[in-house]
DNA sequence: GATGAATGAGCATTCATTCAT
DNA sequence: CATGAATGAATGCTCATTCAT
């Protein structure tokens, strides 16, 4: 990103990275094209390769946009005090439904960058992320064991791994086939396909099986 | 996959499939040249396109080929009976470090086909890989169950799904630094890394604490 | 053309003249596929370059072929006696119409000769059909000529190219659009389209009319 | 053609349009490179690709174009009033010996036009020319025959298309070898070649001695 | 600064021709 | 002699990037 990006007005900055994002999501990186980007922004071709120093370091910016709405718009929901730790995994994967239907291209964007052929882009994105979703599970953990509602038999990590699994898995289930149809293939031999609560309902159980929780 | 290409003998098919599953792996699909995996391969460029129609038609039949080698050289070690479930995934997480020692390729491929951007090339492979991965995981659970190792309150889908999700992560952490990186930020608040040994060992003891196994 | 296809036998080699003429009428020479000809000649790859040094000695051969073809099943027709001028240039055009029927490939070809964007092939073959067309024009007007059915001031050789430019459009009519368009748009200013058998009666009456043939 | 086309200056354009119909003369569409095109339009080939969407778009605007310059460079001559038909005739037949000098190339692919194997990039032009041709030879017959100039047993048809045969093969005869062949096979049967004067000279005798013409 | 036309390196694909079997 | 698999040079086209206006 350079300077020149920074003096624009947020909107400006926003419309710009938005629109990189919609076409990064869906064509994914190679196919996306420098011109339907601008296009789509309302901003020349030009004006793109002031802000940008090459189509990489817009993609680079469009992930720390990505990271950055991954923390405010769905983890920070993770921080408001709910009455058990059911209530905040639910509310957790609503948050993911919700932050699905804003910004499904950069749900999309987070979804590729789990793949090794995205490594080289993934990066900061990468510890950015995790350190933010172990950090909330984490002391989701803790509270949720001070109040007593989980099996004190598992770990504070691995209790966090395990539910970080799942609302993982499920985010990515929303933007992508290949997730979804595993979700089904594991829950139902018959292979009818689940909609998107029951399969959060489905979720909530099989953690509250996993963990014991009390409720 | 043209007629041309199963007239070759078996090693001949592999080894073209080894070099295009090379290629693709390091540099993705749409990166990946032609002319290199032919060069690899040791094949002229004119000689691969009497085997497959195109580039994508070719990348499918590396698909298929992952798909195959996950099934015999991978899926196919969880059929062994072993004395417990704990001993049945302890087996498969090694046979999935071996996987990455003879098909990193391979496995890379198959990490990165399930990325939303490579949707349109999960389609078949998809199907294939999930209805594999849950039949064989729930029979394990079945078995276990009968065995009373398991905690009965955990639905057989919840376990296998549980157990699924843990061993999917820990194939993908083999191939992307992306996932060995979430493990590890869940694993340890300091910031160390893991070895893949130790990794498997916390994965381990973290399914036993969830399943509540008894051995 | 190599000794090898003379060494053939005659049916032997028009199949593969044929299947040529066949796929080089079709196509066009730069469209002709040297595989598609094999195929249709049920001849291998190797073989056809038994036969032929290249692609265009094939073609050169060919077009021998048309010239032969064009003596023998259509200008010959001219040769046989009629009662007047006006059968025999009747006669021609039901020759043109016959030859078509068994020989449209060879049709096509002789009218694609006739391209600037051909002449690269056409040296040869031209000198030879013109040669052909217009001694036999010139001996038809000749005897016409001393039977008194042709107007005395009109040269040999302008009623001869005159006819011979009738009946070279009319054959060009046969295998491409652009002349049978040409042809009614002078006849019909409505735009209607005339069956062959309508152009090759406009022709005779045109040509009476030109010749003051009378009959 | 492309919109980004119609926006350069007609220089440009005209440049661009003469520099493809060049080679597309010299080598027919097939072997016409498109690289040689940009070399020889001084434009680079991604250029191209702005201005046309591919070979055969460039081509079409090259056939439009030389049917543009045959209206208005050489069929255009036809409606100056002359003394006689005769005139007219020797005027038209110069401004095609005119128009070779000028635009050799677009007559080369007019002529190339005609043949079945262009069939598919004919249709349009087609009947713009011959529509064009028919009616301006059409009319100059009607004005000569209201002079009294041409024998009335003729119909208005067949004069007309007699001068366009006559015309036409002459246009063929000066960019193709072919068929100035074929006009010397009839006039000289001791093989001498003729002039480009002398054919016209020859074709307008024919014509006169054909339509009985009284100057 | 902003534009968007122009660039040209780069790649997938084709197919006439060859040659080991 | 016949085969047909293999060759690899050649080319149409794309698109990230640049730069004159």
């Amino acid at each position: 990103m350079l300077q020149a990006f920074e003096k624009l007005s947020p909107d400006r900055q926003q419309a710009i990275l938005n629109a990189a994002a919609n076409v990064f999501a869906e064509e994914g990186y190679h196919f996306a094209r420098i011109s339907k980007i601008c296009e789509k922004a309302g901003i020349s071709n030009g004006a793109l390769y002031k802000y940008f120093k090459d189509k990489e370091d817009l993609f680079l910016a469009v992930v720390d946009n990505c990271v950055y709405l991954l923390e405010n718009e769905l983890f920070s929901t993770m921080t408001v005090s709910r009455k058990s730790i059911f209530d905040s995994i639910g509310s957790f994967l609503t948050a993911n439904v919700q932050f699905n239907k804003e910004y499904c291209d950069y749900l999309r964007i987070y979804c590729d960058l789990g793949s090794p052929s995205m490594g080289r882009f993934a990066a900061n994105a990468s510890k950015k992320i995790e350190t933010m979703a172990s950090r909330y599970t984490i002391k989701l953990i803790e509270e949720s064991k001070s109040r007593g509602e989980i099996n004190k038999n598992i770990s504070n990590e691995a209790a966090a791994y395990l539910i970080d699994s799942f609302t993982t898995f499920f985010a990515y289930s929303l933007v992508c086939e290949y997730h979804s149809n595993r979700f089904d293939s594991f829950y139902s031999a018959s292979g009818r396909r689940f909609s998107v609560d029951e399969r959060m309902q489905i979720i909530l159980d099989s953690l509250r099986q996993a963990l014991n929780i009390i409720i």
